[in-house]
Parts: structure tokens; C-alpha cells; sequence
DNA sequence: GTGGATGCAAACTCTTTGCACCTTG
DNA sequence: CAAGGTGCAAAGAGTTTGCATCCAC
């Protein structure tokens, strides 16, 4: 369905070798190492369908631009061939709810891989919980321990 | 300090009287009740003053516009002076730190008065949390029971 | 009367879209 | 070769700023 051209290539391996989420303008300058014409537009079709097919997922941290990173669940790996079968899961149930760090100093955000759980009680009696987000923030490990990283590299 | 003014004011009582936290068009919405000819430009400056003297907070929740709630601290309710002595305590000190709930289907954002607490366990090794955040969402009490509010009153 | 406040318009950031041209299958 | 992809430029939301005018003190 999507054609695999060397753009949508190489978004997909600037997200999947980041170990972090990316915002587009940081995919544009990883991904212009391969393809360098390569335009901002064509960054966030890409990111747009690169959702739809649930191989990337949004992240949306309080009063930051949008970010992305690689879905982490069982279709990765192979690209080869189109999503199989099921259609019908929620996102979540695929691509293993986690939340973020974001390091105040190098601006750079983390998954972490805990989840406190659903948070319900914290809600006042009567509104219905469906989702939580949470967002830690402070110095990641690099930036504590002094290492001069340059703001997102 | 700063002049008081009858968009100042508007201002002010919009956000005081609101009980949630209002983003700067619903703001202008409700304080042209009082100023009509207020324009936005004038909100964002006041909104901007009003955080610096601590009488508002900002709220920032994943994905969305900016909203301002009344600052719930002690020098809440008397405004006739400028801010008491203390200019050393950080705003959380003053502020009563808490969280929001966003209703997906009015889109209103309500306080949380609850707080799990630090969080710093679900951070890997080495890094420093400083703050955290927790946005949850779902149906206010008014949306679930079928309660047809209008998006946005 | 004067300096800070206001309204309007322009600028800015992030993101989306229209369109003519190019490329993949 | 045709359908879909790409680059560029323009359009949109949300927010900030420059500037001439206005008004609170």
C-alpha cells in the first residue's frame, strides 16, 4: 500500500535507531543524512501514516512540540510485508503503555518502562477515568553526571 | 505595579470565577461580558504579568493550548496589595501542587486535589526527577451522566 | 501630563494542505 | 504508464511583538 520510497526509509530508521522520541525537525536532520532534498512536508506525511500502520506512536509531553517514537510491540522487526490481521485492538494493548522522561537540560525524552496504574481514585466521585498520561521531568543520567551533551543532538 | 485597569480586571474575574482552568479565547469570551471592544493580544499580556505576580498558574496538558487556573494560595482573595515580603519560596510552595482531568467530550480541564507523590522510582538508574506530571482523562461527571453541555461553555 | 496599557496588524512557531512535477511498481 | 510520493509555497492555529493611540494615576 505504501510505496517504500528512500524517504519514507529513511524516517523510519531515523525513529527506529533513536532509542528516544524525535521531533520532526530532528528526524528531518537525521533523515537528510540519506536523503538530503528531503523536506519537512514529506516528514509529516510520512509520521501520519507511519501512525495509521501503528509502526510509530505520537508523543505528546505538556507544552513541548509533538514527538515520535518507534511502536514497540510484536509487528517490529520484519518490514517486509503490510500489518497482519488484527484490526481491532486498541493501540495500547499493542504498543505497551509506558510514559516519559524529559531532561530539562539536554531536552531530550526517554520512555520509562513503569506504570504506577489507572489512577482512577485520584479523580473526583463521578468522572469516568479512560486514560492517564505522566510526565516526569528533571536531569537524565548523561546530564546529571556532568557530560557536556550538546541540546539535542 | 501594574495599573488596574477595567481589562485587567475582566481578566482577573474571568479566571477567578471560573473554578477550572480556561484557555485565553474562553477567557476572551467571558471578559468581553465586561470589555467588549478586549482584544486577545491584551490577554496574553496579562496573562503574562498574572503568572509572574503568582495570582494565576499556567496549565499545560499533552497536545493542548495553554489554560490559566487562579493561583489557590494564601494571598488569594485580597488583591488590594502588591505580594507579601516572601520572594524566596519556588511557586509549588505557594501554588498547592495538583494535577488536571480533561474531559474528552466537553474539553474542560478540572483540578485533581490528590497527588501520588514523587514518582522517582519509575526512572531508570542515575536520573534526577525534579517534577512531575499527571494529566488524566475520560468523562467528567456531567458528560457521563448525559448531561448535554455544550463544547466549551 | 506622562508612562504604562491597549488595539491592531504583522511576525513567529509548529503543522497541514494545494499543486505541479517526479518516481516507484 | 499511472498512482502515489515529493518539494515548495501558502495557509492555519496559537502566541508574541512593534507601534501609534489612549487612559489611569
Amino acid at each position: 500500500m505504501e510505496r517504500n520510497t528512500r524517504q519514507r526509509q529513511a524516517v523510519l530508521e531515523a525513529i527506529d535507531h533513536a532509542g528516544r522520541a524525535l521531533t520532526p525537525v530532528e528526524i528531518l536532520g537525521l533523515a537528510q543524512a540519506s536523503v538530503p532534498s528531503l523536506n519537512l512536508s514529506t516528514i509529516y506525511r510520512h509520521l501520519s501514516t507511519l501512525q495509521t500502520e501503528q509502526r510509530i506512536v505520537k508523543v505528546l509531553l505538556p507544552g513541548q512540540a509533538a514527538r515520535f517514537e518507534a511502536a514497540c510491540d510484536g509487528d517490529h522487526g520484519a518490514h517486509g510485508h503490510a500489518p497482519r490481521g488484527s484490526r481491532h485492538a486498541a493501540p495500547q494493548d499493542l504498543a505497551h503503555h509506558h510514559h516519559h522522561f524529559h531532561c530539562s537540560r539536554c531536552d531530550r525524552v526517554y520512555p520509562l518502562h513503569a506504570c504506577p496504574g489507572s489512577m482512577q481514585e485520584l479523580a473526583p466521585k463521578g468522572f469516568l477515568v479512560e486514560a492517564h498520561e505522566i510526565t516526569l521531568s528533571g536531569l537524565c543520567a548523561d546530564c546529571r553526571r556532568g557530560k557536556t551533551v550538546e541540546a539535542v543532538a
